[in-house]
DNA sequence: GCCGTTTTCGGCCCGACTGTTTTCAGTCG
C-alpha cells in the first residue's frame, strides 16, 4: 500500500510551493489531492494501472502522472526538483505556531535557515530579530512555539483530551452570564487524535468570560485573548501541553459558529462553497441573504436552508457525504447490547467474571463475553488448556449463578507466527465467541500478517477478529494488511471484525470501518477492558464506528442474545 | 492545479488576532 508515502510527498510538495511563494490556489490543490490520496482505501497502484487516477476528487492530469511517476520509480522529480532548491527539513517549520510561509521564506533567504535547529541556533544567537517583519514580539512567540511543539509531541490521543474537555466544558457552565457551552472541533467529530480542544459558548459579556478563562489554574501559558477568542495551554501530564480555544458567540450565532468552528476545514469549504452557489454568504455568525441573517441559531437551521442534512459531526469529512441522497441514521451507544471482548483476573484482568457481569449490567448490557488469553501470550497471564478447561467451568457457573445478564464463554486466542490457533480446536468449539488476535511478530518479514489473519478467518470457530491492524495510536504503527483481501475473506466466511475501542488502539480506525461496510462484513465493537471502568470505552468506539459511517446494523453487539449466538452458528455449521 | 446544469477561463471560504510595514500582512482555524 504506496497511498500513505504518495500523500506525504504530495503534502512535501505543498510545503516547499507555498515556502517559495507558489499561488496558494496550487498549493491547496495537492494538499486537496493529498488528503484524497490518503483517505482511499483501494491501493493507489492498482488504481493508476487501470487508468482511474483522475477519478478521484482533487487529482487532474498533473497529479496523476506524478503518481505514475511515483508507482512506476517510486521517486517524483517534482518534488527531488523542490529540494534542490529548499532544504528537505524547512517545510518542519510550518509545525511551529506563529511561523508561515512567507516568515520562513525570510529565515531561509536572509539568514540560510534549514530547520528547526538552525532557528532555535539563530534565534539564541540574536538574528533573528530585527529582520523585515521580525521584531521581539513575534520572536518571543515563535520561541514558544518552538517549546510547545516539542512538549506536545504532536496530537494527543482521543481519550487524553476528551475528559479534559468535559471537565472544562463543565466548569465554564457553571460562571456567571454562561448560557451556553459546547465542546467543538475535532473532538466532537470524534477523531482518533485532535490538534487542540475548540471549546464554544454563548454568555451575556464576554470580558469576564474570557479573564476567566485564561486565569484558570491549570493554564499554562496564554497564547492569545481577544474579545471573542482566546486561547491557552494546560498540562496534560509528563511535561506535555494541551492547547484549548475558547470563542465566546452571541446566542443567535451560536448554531452558526457551533457548525463552523466543528469543521472539519475541508467539510466547511464545501458548505460555503454551496451557499456561494446559492448566492448566500456563510460564516461563523449566520447565514445571510445580503444583510439579512436567515438561520444560524441552530446548526440544522443552516444545512436544511442550502437543501443539506444536518450531518451528524463524525462524517463532517467531505468524504462522500455530500454525495448522498440519504445520510444513514448512525449507530449511538444505546443500540449496543453487550460486550464481547474483555478479561478477568484470570488472565491479565483487574476484575473476576462476576465484578465484569456487574458492571456491565450497571451499564444495561443483556450479555457479555469473557475472553481471556490464550496460552502463548505469557506476559498477559494466558491460560493453559487445562487453566482454560477450568476457566470455561467457572464462567458457565457464573452466568447460572448471576441473573440479569447472559455471560457467555469465550477466549482472545492468540494467532500464531504461521496463522494457525493457539488453542486446539476442540478448546475453541467449547467456546461460544473466539476472538482471534495477532500479539507477536508484528514487525519484521518472518511472516506475513496478511496471511495469518486470512489463515485465522478460515477457521470455523473464530468469530472476531480482535484489533486486526495492532496498531497503538502515537506509539507502534499498523501492520501492514492487505485489508481488501481480509475483509472480502471475513465478509464470506461469517466472521466479524472488531473495532476495538480502547483510545488507544481504535482498530478498525474509522477508513477501515468504512471499507468493512463497504465490503458487507459485520463489525463488533468492543472495549477490550482489563478492569470494569474501562467499559466507559465504548464511547470511543462508538464514535470510530460512525465515523465509518456504521448504522446498528452493521454491529453484532447491537442484536439480541439469540441472534448473536444465531449469527456465530452460521459460521460453525 | 483543479474544476464546470452560469464550463475550457477565471475563479477558488471567511473572519479574528497579533505585531509591526502607521494602514495592513501574516498566521490561524
Amino acid at each position: 500500500m504506496i497511498n500513505g508515502e504518495i500523500a506525504s510527498a504530495f503534502n512535501r510538495i505543498a510545503d516547499l510551493m507555498e515556502i517559495s511563494g507558489e499561488s496558494g490556489f496550487r498549493v491547496n490543490s495537492y494538499r486537496r489531492a493529498a488528503r484524497t490520496i490518503k483517505a482511499h482505501a483501494e491501493d493507489l497502484a492498482v488504481v493508476a494501472a487501470e487508468g482511474r487516477l483522475t477519478t478521484l476528487d482533487g487529482v487532474g492530469k498533473s497529479s496523476a502522472e506524478r503518481i505514475v511517476e511515483f508507482v512506476e520509480t517510486g521517486t517524483i522529480g517534482a518534488l527531488a526538483a523542490l529540494q534542490e532548491t529548499l532544504p528537505a527539513a524547512l517545510p518542519d517549520l510550518l509545525r511551529i505556531q506563529g511561523l508561515g510561509p512567507k516568515k520562513i521564506a525570510v529565515l531561509h533567504s536572509e539568514l540560510g535557515i534549514g530547520g528547526v535547529d538552525d532557528l532555535k541556533a539563530a534565534i539564541e544567537a540574536g538574528a533573528v530579530a530585527g529582520l523585515a517583519g521580525f521584531g521581539v514580539q513575534s520572536v518571543k512567540r515563535i520561541s514558544e512555539g518552538i517549546s510547545f511543539l516539542e512538549k506536545s509531541g504532536g496530537r494527543t490521543p482521543l481519550g487524553i483530551a476528551w475528559p479534559i474537555a468535559v471537565a472544562m466544558a463543565e466548569s465554564l457552565r457553571g460562571w456567571p452570564g454562561v448560557t451556553r457551552v459546547e465542546i467543538a472541533g475535532s473532538l466532537r467529530r470524534g477523531a482518533e487524535t485532535i490538534g487542540d480542544v475548540d471549546l464554544l459558548c454563548a454568555c451575556d459579556e464576554a470580558d469576564p468570560v474570557m479573564e476567566a478563562f485564561v486565569s484558570q489554574e491549570n493554564v499554562q501559558r496564554v497564547l492569545a485573548k481577544g474579545s471573542t477568542k482566546s486561547s491557552v495551554t494546560v498540562a496534560i501530564g509528563n511535561g506535555r501541553e494541551l492547547q484549548v480555544d475558547l470563542r465566546v458567540v452571541p446566542a443567535g450565532s451560536f448554531g452558526a459558529a457551533l457548525q463552523y468552528f466543528t469543521g472539519s476545514k475541508e467539510h466547511n469549504v464545501r458548505v460555503r462553497e454551496l451557499a456561494v452557489k446559492r448566492n448566500l454568504k456563510l460564516n461563523e455568525y449566520g447565514l445571510f441573504d445580503g444583510d439579512v441573517q436567515i438561520g444560524g441559531e441552530t446548526e440544522a437551521e443552516i444545512y436544511e436552508s442550502l437543501g443539506l442534512s444536518c450531518f451528524p459531526p463524525e462524517i463532517r469529512e467531505d468524504r462522500g457525504e455530500f454525495d448522498v441522497d440519504v445520510t444513514p441514521s448512525l449507530i449511538t451507544i444505546d443500540d449496543i447490547r453487550g460486550d464481547l471482548h474483555m478479561h478477568t483476573v484470570a488472565s491479565d484482568g483487574k476484575g473476576t467474571i462476576e465484578e465484569m457481569a456487574r458492571a456491565a449490567m450497571e451499564r444495561g448490557y443483556e450479555y457479555i463475553a469473557i475472553t481471556d488469553h490464550s496460552k502463548s501470550s505469557v506476559v498477559a497471564g494466558g491460560l493453559s488448556v487445562e487453566r482454560m478447561k477450568q476457566h470455561i467451568s467457572d464462567i458457565r457457573a457464573a452466568d447460572v449463578r448471576i441473573h440479569g445478564i447472559r455471560i457467555l464463554v469465550g477466549c482472545e486466542c492468540d494467532i500464531l507466527m504461521d496463522g494457525s490457533m493457539d488453542y486446539p480446536d476442540d478448546v475453541l468449539a467449547d467456546c461460544d465467541v473466539v476472538v482471534a488476535s495477532i500479539h507477536t511478530g508484528m514487525t519484521g518479514a518472518k511472516a506475513d500478517p496478511t496471511d495469518r489473519l486470512l489463515r485465522a478467518i478460515d477457521n470455523r470457530y473464530v468469530t472476531i477478529i480482535g484489533h486486526p491492524t495492532g496498531r497503538l495510536i502515537n506509539r507502534r504503527p499498523a501492520m501492514d494488511i492487505d485489508m481488501g483481501r481480509v475483509m472480502s475473506a471475513a465478509a464470506a466466511s461469517h466472521t466479524a471484525m472488531e473495532i476495538n475501542a480502547s483510545w488507544r488502539r481504535l482498530d478498525l480506525k474509522d477508513l477501515h470501518v468504512r471499507q468493512a461496510i463497504e465490503t458487507g462484513v459485520m463489525l463488533t465493537i468492543d472495549t477490550d477492558s482489563h478492569h470494569m471502568s474501562q467499559f466507559d470505552q465504548m464511547g470511543y468506539g462508538i464514535r470510530t464506528a460512525r465515523r465509518g459511517w456504521t448504522t446498528a446494523d452493521h454491529v453484532l453487539n447491537t442484536r439480541e442474545i439469540t441472534d448473536v449466538i444465531d449469527w456465530i452458528g452460521q459460521k460453525r455449521g
